[in-house]
DNA sequence: CGTGCGCTTGATTGAGCTCAACGCGCGTGG
DNA sequence: CCACGCGCGTTGAGCTCAATCAAGCGCACG
């Protein structure tokens, strides 16, 4: 408490504000790094990353081969993650949206292992990574979170892996709208009814799929009823059928 | 030297010579945790990841769904960690060898994700996981460590991912094939002949593809004169063609 | 000596790819 | 204002690669 009032005065106004406006109030903050944290913690985090960035539709964040040296939280909009060892097999790992973390594959080698691209205009903050091992080490229960994020990235990619490996394209779309329904609904968006950012050719790429492939089965769902829409606007009438769907081996 | 020395002679020889024979004198120790550290942290690492654990061929050293809270170091033998959410689908999600990291997966949900199987006689070190945590609080090198190591995990499940979502059944078992081979070059194998130590079954399971598939991939592959080999029993004749496979898009 | 498991090989099938045409909305420029 | 091209998406026809179904081999083991 001392610590943390003689802290706000010796500074601005000003900066304070500069500084409310970032984590404290951002409506992403339980999904992002300052998760369970304490205030003057969280003030010290954010002050590592205070620097906002705003990304263009179809601008990258950073490419494969770049330097690694932040990691980035996503405020607003959405990024894809693209990730080719040629110039010609280009696969997408995932789509990233509010309050998730970019970067984060670039730790073991110093350089960024993919692409972070924008798919509409996006902003983000910058966390430098270097300082941020520093405050981990000595900010134990924010170590314990970044440890669990990196595990999560790793979880979530087990899942894709058992999607491209096993699953029909029928199940690999139904599972694709339910993970993003869920996620919207987790920000809480409708998770009935949102817009689907990427194009057709990124879902197919991601999905292992032709782009005339995840077309048929979005036909095919409409035809059946179990979803409504006009090309990316998509909602969802029928959420049992697809996940019966996704379960049936 | 002199500290050394000293800690030498604080302890009883018979310590000394167990701690020596785990992380020390361990021939993964560069691919393992203990890489790039001090001495007497070294020291301390050891202390904490003491415990050696026997797992048999066909036995699980944890299962999806257990209260995650080890880590595992491979000190001999090979594993299998197979990803499933329901009873139905299973997904074998990589094959790990000596010197690589078990259940990094498990940290996010405080428990596995996944099964980890031993495919044949094996032993791991046990690393509890909380004293891991407060051990890297306090070793920067070891923290950088574990975060590139966690990193490079979701990398190589990237590669995994690229491999499924667009490659052809040859292209994926030749990537297999020369992913082993590497594998086992930096261990100090030969990296142009060595046995397979997993089943047809599970090689098809990790790569997207049936056994019959992989079967008869290998098969081509023997008549083209780039493999050779009875059963498990495998030689590389032709590394060139096999990467010129795995690279044509 | 039969039985089961792991693997191979052949014949057939089918899901998803390729190729091709077309529709729609939108911005641009004559 | 319309014509036009272009990006994005849909739909159809045919083909292909890998799945499925089926048979058989070799080997370990009770």
């Amino acid at each position: 408490m001392q610590d943390t009032f003689s802290e706000l005065t010796t500074r601005s106004p000003i900066s304070i504000a500069r500084l409310k406006s970032s984590c404290a109030e951002c409506s992403m903050q339980e999904l992002c790094l300052p998760a369970a944290i304490t205030d003057d913690d969280l003030e010290r985090l954010e002050r590592i990353m205070s620097k906002r960035l705003r990304v263009e539709r179809g601008e990258p964040l950073y490419r494969a081969g770049d330097l690694f040296s932040n990691l980035y939280a996503v405020r607003l909009g959405h990024f894809k993650t693209v990730y080719s060892q040629d110039l010609s097999t280009k696969q997408i790992i995932g789509f990233q949206m509010s309050g998730e973390i970019l970067g984060m594959e670039g730790i073991g080698a110093e350089q960024h292992q993919c692409s972070a691209i924008a798919i509409e205009e996006s902003e983000v903050c910058e966390i430098p990574y270097d300082r941020l091992e520093t405050l981990l080490s000595e900010m134990p229960s924010l170590q314990s979170h970044f440890h669990r994020l990196l595990s999560r990235e790793i979880n979530r990619e087990q899942k894709v892996m058992l999607l491209l490996g096993s699953m029909s394209a029928d199940q690999r779309v139904a599972s694709f709208l339910l993970n993003l329904s869920r996620r919207y609904e987790a920000r809480g968006q409708s998770a009935h009814h949102f817009v689907l950012r990427m194009t057709r050719e990124d879902i197919g790429n991601y999905l292992g799929l032709t782009i005339e492939s995840v077309s048929r089965v979005l036909s095919r769902f409409k035809k059946n009823g179990w979803i409504e829409g006009m090309l990316r606007d998509i909602k969802i009438l029928d959420r049992f059928a697809l996940e019966t769907l996704c379960a049936a081996h």
